[in-house]
DNA sequence: GTCTATAATTTGATAGAC
DNA sequence: GTCTATCAAATTATAGAC
């Protein structure tokens, strides 16, 4: 049982605490002071190890945003059908995100905020997403006649859209269908099939 | 030629100009001076004319928020079929958003924020959007074999996360996809007729 | 390394002249 | 109503003792 609860280091116990304050707050929303408290220790602290909040909050931000794509390239270059690419991205996606539900508003919404940062320090042009296989694979289909005409460009934003929106509007879901947090999470179960059944139905011939 | 351009007044100038503070930065990485200088004024009117910053926030963003759920009772309780009642949701949500793009983001950001505001301001018990009786036509038309099984809840999801999604995460497929701004603009407008298309493949019998 | 105390900066808000 | 100047509060960041 290496390096359990209370024998963190004291910059993991900070990163740990970033991480919280950050991804529900947002970068201008947190305050050093919220990250401290939850950290269970001082402002000075976090300076002596992260310098000044902007080096913290990228810290934590990169190691988020990256979680966000996660072996995305790695099923979209395998050599799967396309039926089965479908289904592991839907269902390995939902299974990240549901261990890390702040995950999808906390990157969108500093991309959004702030894209250039995004742009570069993400995506160094390195871990970026390399949807072009299956973009080909999927115009590929069409053309053999074993899916209908469909642009490959609607089918990934489709694919990616009924995934990962149900999270970052949650709070309307929960409020206008009247359905509790726990509901909640087992109609995102539900979707790991449901998605690719909808998807595969939609284009099937 | 009433009220155009410069004969806007001050109390005009300084909610257009909050309007687009606000919306592309947030309500915390928003400034007053920021709002000042957009309006072309000093801190002090800002303050004169609203208070605080809370305030003006208010008011901007209960206005924005409505925006954001249009005319969505009028199609779901109206007397059309299903399929109708995707294609109007669909092609006037987007419609809608294309003319405030930023839309989306600031009203997502704010709900995930402070949930309590959203609930209690926004959704006065007026104006919340009904789905009931979508979800209900949904169960119906499903017993009665017109369209496959599928959860009236999923469907509902779907259709929302289709349309909204692709604005919420446009940085990112810009620049993972190589699309400009006008290219994208152009795939939402074809997205007012392939989003309909692919749902009503995928539960058409 | 960690703390307390304090400085420095940013930012929201007001006072008072015009 | 609108401005300049200024204050007050919040927040980041550092100095210095232990």
């Amino acid at each position: 049982m290496v390096n359990k609860n209370k024998s963190k280091t004291t910059e993991e116990k900070i990163l740990a605490a970033a991480r919280k304050v950050f991804t529900t707050k947002g970068m201008t929303g947190a305050r050093m002071q919220d990250i401290a408290d939850e950290a269970g220790m001082n402002k000075a602290l976090l300076h002596y190890y992260f310098k000044d909040k902007d080096k913290l909050f990228e810290n934590v931000f990169l190691a988020e945003a990256q979680k966000f794509f996660p072996k995305i390239n790695a099923i979209f270059n395998s050599e799967e059908t396309l039926f089965d690419k479908i289904r592991n991205f839907v269902s390995e996606y939902i299974d990240e995100i549901l261990s890390n539900p702040d995950l999808p508003w906390f990157v969108l919404n500093e991309m959004n905020r702030d894209p250039e940062q995004f742009l570069f320090k993400v995506w160094g042009k390195e871990n970026l997403p390399k949807p072009a296989k299956l973009l080909a694979q999927v115009e590929q289909e069409v053309k053999a006649g074993i899916i209908k005409p469909i642009s490959p460009v609607h089918l990934l934003m489709n694919m990616i859209s009924l995934t990962i929106f149900p999270f970052v509007g949650k709070p309307m879901f929960l409020y206008n269908l009247r359905i509790s947090e726990k509901q909640f999470r087992e109609i995102m179960e539900q979707r790991k099939k449901e998605i690719p059944e909808f998807i595969i139905n939609a284009i099937k011939k």
